[in-house]
DNA sequence: GGCAACTGGTTTCATTTGAAACTATATGTT
DNA sequence: AACATATAGTTTCAAATGAAACCAGTTGCC
C-alpha cells in the first residue's frame, strides 16, 4: 500500500529504462494512471481539503477570503510590504492581490502610504482593527493546524518539512 | 530552518500549554504569523505549483484543462465510472464535471453509455481516441514526476505518501 | 396505482478569475 | 531635454466557477 513500483531507486530496474513508453514493441496495453498514487494528484487534493477546512475559519468567522487572509498574514510577518512583494509570496497575480487589498482597505483592516522615492509605489500597514482581527484569527488558525498536525510525531513533522523543501527546490530547478 | 519551535512534541513546553492564546497576560504583542511555517499555506503553495508546471504538459501540449485531465486519468484507471463517482473521487463540483464530460465528449475521447438498470446514469469510456492520447499523455506525466521526484530517495518517498496518508486520514476525523 | 421524497446529471445566473490593456511614474539612452 | 522602455498597480473583458434551480427518472409509502 505504501510501496510504488514505479520510482527509480525502489525497483524500476527494467533495462531499457522506463518501460511504460517503449516504442517499438506493439502496446495494445494502454497505460493505466493510478491518481491515488501520482504525487501531484494526491497533493493536489490533500492540499485543497486543507485549505477549504481552514478557509472555513476565516470565511465563515471572519468574512475573508483566501487572497486576503493572505494579504493579512503577510502583512502580520512582515509590515511594510508593497503589493507587489505580496503577490511574488503568494503567487498570486497582480488583479488578484490588487483587489484583496482593496477590499481589505474597505473595511479598514489595511492602510496603505506612498513611498516618497517612488510614487508608484505604496506600502501596506495593518491598521489597528486588522492586528484585532488577526490577533483573533491566528490563533485559531494555529490551534486548528494544531488539532491536524497531532497526527505526527515530531520526526514525521520534520521530515515532511525537509521532503516539501526538496521538492519546493527540485520544482524551481525545473521550472527554468 | 527545518524546526519550528510551535509543533507540541518538538519544544514548546511552555507550562500552561500553548503559549500563543495565553488570555489574561494583557498582549500588546499582537501575534505573529510566519507563513513558510504554516502547514497549510505551504503545502498549498507547492502543490499550485506542481499542478501549473504539470498542466503546462496536458494544457498546451494536449490542449486539456484540470478537469478533463482527471476524468480522463480516472477512466485510465478504471472503466465504467459514472458521472457522479468521478466528481467523489475528484472533489469536483456536479456542473464542473458534467462540463468537462461535454467537452471531452465533444472531442470524442470518451463515449457514454446510458446503463438500463437507471435511465438517469451514464457510464463513461475512453474512445480509442481517448485511450491513444493518454498512451501519449501519461507516460510524459509520469516522466515529469519522476523528474520531481528524483531529488527524494525511496524512503523520502515512502515516508511523504506515509505521512500525507496520516494527513488525510486526520482530516477526516476533523471533518466531521 | 398515485404521491412525495430523492437522486444523477444539466443549465442558469451571479460572482470570481486572470490575461491583457491601461494609467501613471521611473529609468535609461541618445 | 526628448523618447523609448520598463515597472507598480488598476481596470476591463471574456471565460471559468459554483450555488441553486431545474429536468428526468427512481424509490418508498400509503
Amino acid at each position: 500500500m505504501t510501496s510504488r513500483p514505479r520510482h527509480p531507486k525502489l525497483s524500476d530496474a527494467t533495462p531499457g529504462g522506463s518501460a511504460s513508453h517503449d516504442i517499438g514493441s506493439h502496446d495494445d496495453e494502454p497505460p493505466r494512471l493510478d491518481l491515488g498514487q501520482f504525487l501531484p494528484y494526491r497533493l493536489n487534493s490533500l492540499a485543497d481539503r486543507i485549505s477549504q477546512a481552514l478557509s472555513r475559519i476565516y470565511g465563515e468567522r471572519f468574512g475573508i477570503t483566501i487572497a486576503e487572509w493572505r494579504v493579512l498574514a503577510w502583512l502580520s510577518h512582515r509590515e511594510e510590504l508593497t503589493a507587489k512583494q505580496i503577490g511574488e509570496h503568494t503567487r498570486m497575480d497582480k488583479a488578484k492581490v490588487s483587489r484583496a487589498i482593496q477590499a481589505l482597505e474597505g473595511r479598514t483592516l489595511i492602510r496603505r502610504t506612498q513611498s516618497a522615492q517612488d510614487q508608484r509605489v505604496q506600502y501596506l500597514h495593518l491598521t489597528q482593527q486588522g492586528e484585532a482581527l488577526l490577533s483573533e484569527l491566528i490563533p485559531q488558525a494555529r490551534a486548528w493546524e494544531d488539532e491536524l498536525l497531532a497526527t505526527l510525531s515530531s520526526e514525521e513533522y520534520r521530515d515532511l518539512l525537509a521532503t516539501m523543501a526538496k521538492l519546493e527546490r527540485q520544482l524551481t530547478h525545473l521550472e527554468r
